[in-house]
DNA sequence: TTGTCAATTCGTCATATGACGATATGGGGA
DNA sequence: TCCCCATATCGTCATATGACGAATTGACAA
C-alpha cells in the first residue's frame, strides 16, 4: 500500500480547491459551513473535497453539537501526509487567491459558524461594513 | 503564476506512471526507448508523460544522435520541482513496483538504447537468459 | 418519537486525464 | 538531396474528476 498512500496524498494535494482548504485550515480548525462560505462553492462539493482530504489523512474531523469541524492532521498515520502538511506551511503564502481566502477566513472566524449558517453559508459583505450606513 | 506552478508539479508527480519514470531516472539519464521498454507502455503514452514532467520542470532532455535522453532536473526553475525531486529520493524505495522497475532499468542500461530499439522497444527476457537453451 | 438542520451521499452532467494506434516531424546518414 | 527511424503530436476512446441540485443521514431539541 506504499504507492497507493503516496498517490492519495499527492492527488488530494494537487487540486487547487483542496490546497485552498488546507491553507485555510492552517489558521486553525473550521466548521464545514465556514469553509463553504469562504470558498463560495456548493455544500456537496466542499463536503466531497473534505472527504478526500480526510481519506488521504491530511485532515481530521471533530463533531460539536450540530457542526463538524475540520482541522489539519499533522500526526497522520500517513507519513506522506505529515510531510505534505509541513511543507505546505511554507508554500503559497504570497499567492493572491490564498491571501484572499485568508481574509475571508478571518471574517468567518470572527462571525462564527452560527451566523454563517443563518446566512445560508455566506459571509457578510466583503469589507468590514462601515458600522452604519 | 505561483499556484499554477505548484499545481503542475504536484499533478505531474501525483500520477503513478510518472512517479515510476521519476524513480527510474534517479538512476541516471535514460533514452525514451529505454523508458518505453521498462514501463511496457505505448510509445505515444510515454512521450506524453515525459512532456508533462518536462513542462512541470521535473526533468530535462538532451539530444544525442537520433535519441533523446531524459534526466532529473534538480536545478529546475520551479522551486516546487526541486523540492519534489529531493523529497522523492527518500520515498517509495521499498515499493515492489518501483523495485521491479529498477531491475528492468538496470537491464535497459546494460543493453543500451540501440539493442532496445532493435527489439522494438522491448527488453530481453526478464531474468538474464541462461546463456543457451 | 418526531422535527430540524448541518453535513453527507446520490445522480447527473461537462470537462480532464490517460491509454492507444495512426500520422507528422526532424535530425543523421547515405 | 532523400530516406530512415526515434520521437512527438494528433484523433479517438474509456474512465476519472469536479461541479451542481436533490435526497438521505444523523445528532440534537422538543
Amino acid at each position: 500500500m506504499k504507492i497507493h498512500d503516496y498517490e492519495s496524498v499527492f492527488k488530494a494535494a494537487a487540486d487547487p480547491t483542496r490546497v485552498r482548504i488546507l491553507k485555510v485550515l492552517e489558521g486553525g480548525e473550521m466548521c464545514v459551513c465556514q469553509v463553504i462560505a469562504i470558498l463560495s462553492l456548493g455544500q456537496s462539493t466542499v463536503s466531497k473535497h473534505l472527504f478526500l482530504l480526510r481519506a488521504a489523512g491530511l485532515i481530521k474531523d471533530r463533531r460539536d453539537r450540530k457542526w463538524v469541524h475540520y482541522s489539519l492532521n499533522p500526526g497522520s498515520d500517513s507519513p506522506f501526509a505529515a510531510r505534505m502538511l509541513r511543507n505546505l506551511r511554507g508554500w503559497l503564502n504570497d499567492d493572491p487567491v490564498i491571501a484572499k481566502d485568508r481574509e475571508r477566513a478571518a471574517m468567518a472566524r470572527a462571525v462564527g459558524p452560527l451566523a454563517i449558517c443563518e446566512r445560508n453559508m455566506t459571509l457578510p459583505a466583503r469589507r468590514r461594513p462601515a458600522a452604519k450606513r
